[in-house]
DNA sequence: GCCAACGTTGGC
DNA sequence: GCCAACGTTGGC
């Protein structure tokens, strides 16, 4: 079981969007970055993920869960971008937002402080603990 | 809206 | 295979 963070602009694609899409879910598609997708092409069907709205918002919004492993990105015919389905599990009780994870020194070595420009990412078990109870998200 | 950081492309 | 030029992302 892993964990990992999706990033998106509101504007691009919303966790409102996400939640509307249900228990079908939705491919995360349109990453046209090698490292995200070879993150993708790790993801297994259970692995859960933090939901992040970047740009104006800043703030991990939603818990989301991988239900299809790696395939073709159907919004391009480039073979070389692959993407996974994922579908909203829950919202947060309360947004963690970029501010909160900077100021945690627990959380300094995240990828989202590091490579603030991945837009999908790892996430250590003990990083995903630490933001679920900031979250007020039973684990 | 600006710009730093980063990734990608293509000429050599 | 290097690197300059360019494009994009996302925090500020």
């Amino acid at each position: 079981m892993q964990y990992w963070l999706f990033k998106s602009e509101t504007s691009t694609w919303s966790w409102d969007q996400q939640v509307a899409k249900g228990d079908a879910g939705e491919e995360w598609d349109g990453v046209r970055n090698y490292q995200a997708r070879n993150f993708m092409r790790q993801m297994k069907v259970g692995d859960q993920g933090f939901f992040y709205h970047s740009q104006k918002e800043r703030a991990i919004v939603g818990i989301v869960e991988v239900i299809a492993e790696s395939h073709p990105d159907s919004t391009t015919d480039d073979a070389r971008w692959d993407c996974v389905d994922i579908k909203a599990i829950k919202p947060v009780k309360t947004p963690v937002t970029l501010d909160e994870i900077k100021a945690d020194p627990r959380l300094s070595e995240m990828v989202l402080v590091r490579n603030s420009r991945l837009s999908v990412q790892p996430v250590t078990a003990d990083e995903w603990r630490i933001i679920c109870e900031m979250a007020g998200v039973s684990v």
